[in-house]
DNA sequence: GCCAACGTTGGC
DNA sequence: GCCAACGTTGGC
């Protein structure tokens, strides 16, 4: 199986690419929508390659990368009662929710923002650039991934 | 803070 | 199985 790639939004008041920076590894815990969750159970393995991405942000866009430290597991905060990511309907033995696990690879030295992104050729067909856009979990092709990386190491500002 | 676009739910 | 109503996402 060849490396996949990905993009995973984030809002920076939850959790940063400096965070991640700081804890080296997270678990992606409280993804509840099915694509984002299928992406995570049957496709990411470990050593996939992630765009971090900055949503609801000023401006919003991938501000790092990570890679994938464990792939796709039962999400523990679903079975946890109280809990604001806890849901009734999975079950330990049936699992509805997954997560995986993120490690810290690089942060950019600025935000390559969705403005960005959307104006360079060869992101036309990327999935955040898309209109109306609401994915938290995206594939990313490793061209897409390879340009966005090298916007990632030019930039100097956010 | 607004609101368009989207995903999910539930009545029928 | 349709689809209106609702809640959420996320750019602006």
């Amino acid at each position: 199986m060849p490396r996949r790639y990905w993009l995973m939004k984030c809002e920076p008041s939850a959790y940063t690419i400096d965070d991640l920076a700081r804890d080296k590894t997270t678990s992606w815990e409280g993804v509840r929508n099915f694509q984002a969750r299928n992406f995570m159970r049957d496709q990411m393995q470990e050593g996939d390659g992630v765009l971090f991405y900055a949503s609801n942000a000023d401006p919003s866009g991938v501000t790092g990368l990570a890679t994938i430290a464990r792939a796709g597991y039962p999400d523990p905060t679903a079975f946890k009662k109280g809990h604001v990511y806890f849901d009734e309907g999975s079950k330990t033995d049936a699992p509805t929710w997954f997560l995986v696990d993120l490690a810290f690879e690089e942060r950019f030295p600025g935000i390559v923002s969705l403005e960005t992104l959307k104006q360079t050729r060869g992101l036309e067909a990327m999935v955040v650039t898309q209109k109306g856009s609401r994915l938290s979990v995206q594939p990313v092709t490793k061209p897409e991934y390879d340009i966005v990386v090298k916007l990632g190491r030019k930039i100097t500002r956010g």
